[in-house]
DNA sequence: TCAAATAAACGAAACGTTTCGTTTTCTTTA
DNA sequence: TAAAGAAAACGAAACGTTTCGTTTATTTGA
């Protein structure tokens, strides 16, 4: 049905070899590669991907391995992933494993079997065992959000700068007179929330304030755990005046904590958030916010695993990149 | 390197044939069939997806078109379809077109390229053009969210019943007692904008009311379009008691606005918004909204996919599923 | 103008499967 | 127990490319 090489062959009167070469960006003589052109016109042809991959073993594709589908933060730096790829004829599979390690382990072996030419995680399991299979094969690994020591340096990480991200907002706080700070992470064992609780914890010092334990929760990035969390802060931490929430759903659990005792912001607590610029907004009043560059962490990832491809960069490296704060009317001077 | 189907075979002492029989799913001798099992699990034996593809004809991977990554309703949806494909040995490759119809087209063609053996696509071009070149192949599609009447029925498809949605909430308003209704609809030449249209006008119907025309405001569905008219209604419907608005972005809009100025809900203003679960718990008051089956219309699509490839469905078929009205706070009765 | 050097095109094998028509092996049944 | 029938295994060709070693055509320099 479909018009092979062969028939661009015949059509043209030259060789398989000579088509492959046109097809591949070789140099060949003026008329002949006008005349291939003028037969893949009209015979409508397409490359046979399926043929082109068993020969060459390469299959233009990267897997996507993530945590969540249904969530802005990843979907956003995918959209840009996919963009980018997409553009340089690249197709992205993506596999949500639903924050399960299990599932994780599964999407890898999954991916490896499709031959992806690279694949770009967004890790769940934090000892990197799932991606063990893909570093063996020795294909281009990409790591988002968070690195994996235990890999042993193969692979690439796109990352925010966590600990300045956090130490931005708890000055922030601090510079408006705020002592008693709060903090929502996530929890103790995931890298960015340690980082950003390191962040917060440097602030402090570099305020001369001893951070105090109560006035650290440990959630667990979900909107329930932050509801939970900023409840226990609200009742246990006594004198506190602001908080910093380090991700968006507990971000929207402690706004609806804090909607439903009434307590006012800024009034009576000065709240920055995470992540999500569209919350901020229609949030009442409108909420400070880090907010990350997720367009940049995208296109950083694509961009290195591109390298990677085209042999340009062989050696893995990571990017850091910085969060801005984005001002909203959710702060105040404390009052003395 | 890696094994292949002749690797087991010399190591079994049988056949290609026998071992290609073996990989799908025929019926062979029992120790025969532990033979190969023991093989691909000392070879480490994979399947060839390419090989595979280039004979069979068939990628096992089902492209998705989406007008947009970073939107839940599309990504909750999409996740679902993922989960199950993903179950049966399917890959997805997601195409995300910005709303564009021009990246549409190219998306379409570019899954063709990659021989997918079915699309599934919630589409932006409105007269179905970019799916030509996959009607004419013969591959099955799916269409998600809104039907395409130029395919001339040959495309699947699941969606919502927005008729009845729009209906019921609007319904729910004129039972508290409101009669000056207004509407946030979409563009006017899109089907789920021209649906809802009209079940808001059969419910006003059936209560005896006259839908005036000043109490429809047509935005865009973005967030941008939905403060925008809000504010139009606002200003221009006398005695808009109640309001509906008819999708997640527009929502959002519509709450930061009514926040700016200060507009009490639902004491001055009652609301019933669209799709978003966490909005809707997150604002203050509670949301009550159109709440969308997002799993049940991912399921759907899959299943219908799924039994198009396995030749158990072979007429494309549409699914219409309902919506159900979650209840906030953000409706009360019309002081009369 | 002719040989040497360079550039372009060619032929054939290989990639790892599936499939179809055939042969071999195993079960029945008389 | 042998022949017939059913079940399972086999062999070989084919799918549409790429690639490598070779041949043919073109250009260059003397």
């Amino acid at each position: 049905m479909a018009a092979t090489i062969k028939d661009i062959a015949r059509e043209t009167g030259l060789s398989l070899a000579t088509i492959s070469k046109y097809l591949n960006g070789g140099v060949l003589r003026e008329k002949n590669r006008a005349a291939i052109e003028r037969a893949i016109e009209k015979l409508d042809y397409h490359v046979n991907e399926y043929a082109r991959g068993l020969k060459s073993n390469r299959s233009r594709t990267v897997g996507v391995v993530i945590p969540e589908l249904s969530n802005l933060f990843v979907t956003q730096i995918i959209s840009v992933v996919e963009g980018v790829l997409q553009e340089q004829g690249y197709s992205v599979v993506i596999c949500d494993c639903r924050t399960d390690e299990e599932r994780e382990c599964r999407a890898v072996r999954f991916l490896l079997d499709k031959r992806v030419d690279g694949i770009i995680n967004m890790p769940v399991c934090a000892d990197g065992r799932h991606l063990r299979p893909a570093v063996e094969r020795g294909i281009p690994i990409l790591l988002l959000d968070r690195p994996l020591d235990a890999l042993g340096g193969v692979a690439s990480c796109v990352l925010l700068n966590n600990e300045n991200a956090a130490r931005m907002a708890t000055r922030r706080l601090l510079e408006l007179g705020h002592r008693r700070i709060g903090i929502l992470v996530g929890p103790k064992d995931i890298y960015t929330s340690r980082m950003r609780l390191k962040g917060y914890r440097a602030a402090l010092e570099e305020y001369g304030v001893t951070p105090a334990e109560e006035l650290i929760a440990y959630g667990d990035y979900t909107l329930e755990g932050g509801h939970r969390q900023i409840c226990r802060l609200l009742e246990e931490a006594e004198g506190m005046t602001a908080a910093f929430v380090t991700n968006y759903e507990m971000t929207l659990g402690t706004l609806i904590a804090l909607n439903e005792r009434g307590v006012r912001i800024p009034q009576e607590l000065s709240l920055i958030g995470f992540d999500n610029m569209d919350l901020s907004r229609v949030a009442r009043p409108p909420l400070t916010i880090v907010s990350q560059p997720l367009e940049e962490i995208g296109l950083q990832a694509a961009r290195l695993m591109l390298e990677r491809f085209s042999g340009e960069r062989t050696a893995p490296v990571t990017v850091a990149l910085s969060a801005s704060l984005q001002e909203g009317k959710s702060t105040r001077r404390r009052r003395t």
